[in-house]
DNA sequence: TACCAGGAGAAAA
DNA sequence: TTTTCTCATGGT
């Protein structure tokens, strides 16, 4: 598994380049980040981002002293608006908890920050690794969507299962990498984007620019 | 026009 | 506990 691992890293690198993730100027801006693209193109939170620092308030202090309204009406191209709002308020009420120290969080044990971060509302497990991995530096791999489908389409894991079973798929069998995980996914999320997004299933051909089907863009 | 995008929580079954 | 519903804008 580890040799099959590797191939499609090398493969999905050699033909994207590297990502260069997260795109961000600070650790905090990646956690917010993180909730404001759950379900949402990167250009529609990327909107939202840059609203937020024009307004100033992209700071755990600043969310914390605007009203969740004011958050809404700021992050409305994110999609969802009112409920990220709200979890971004829980988001920076748990930081203000530990004095906003992000840089303590980096020193704390991961197992234990990721169940402290699943507990805050709006904070999922890809949410929390995306975190963890992006914003934190710790080797988490993220598991989205389209990490199962690939998985899925290159019969290497089930077309449903656990968020756990898909994510000790790569950390039992790659070291626990920081640089490694955070290309890996990215590079996932970037071939996701352009290879054919329905059934019937291309598999391999998708990794290989082969694809029979002559579905897969480019 | 319909579908999809770097999900998660709540309600229903 | 597993499935379904809701949240919502913007680009293709």
């Amino acid at each position: 598994m580890h040799d099959r691992l590797t191939d499609i890293y090398d493969r999905l690198l050699e033909r994207y380049g590297p990502r260069d993730w997260w795109p961000a100027d600070s650790r905090f801006e990646v956690m917010v980040g993180a909730v404001l693209v759950q379900n949402t193109a990167w250009s529609n939170a990327e909107k939202a981002i840059r609203a937020l620092s024009e307004a100033g308030l992209l700071s755990p202090q600043a969310l914390r002293s605007t009203g969740q309204d004011q958050i809404a009406q700021l992050i409305y191209s994110s999609g969802y608006y009112n409920m990220k709002a709200k979890k971004l308020k829980a988001l920076v009420e748990w930081l203000g908890e530990r004095d906003d120290d992000i840089e303590a969080l980096m020193a704390e044990d991961p197992a234990t920050l990721r169940e402290d971060l699943l507990a805050i509302h709006g904070i999922g497990e890809e949410t929390a690794d995306d975190i963890l991995l992006y914003a934190l530096d710790m080797p988490v791999f993220v598991i989205d969507h389209y990490t199962k489908r690939l998985l899925h389409r290159l019969g290497l894991a089930p077309e449903k299962g656990p968020y756990a079973l898909y994510q000790r798929l790569f950390t039992d069998h790659l070291p626990p990498d920081v640089p490694l995980f955070n290309e890996y996914h990215a590079l996932i999320v970037t071939h996701a984007a352009r290879v054919c997004k329905k059934e019937p299933v291309c598999g391999e051909c998708c990794l290989l620019s082969l694809c029979p089907t002559g579905k897969a863009r480019t």
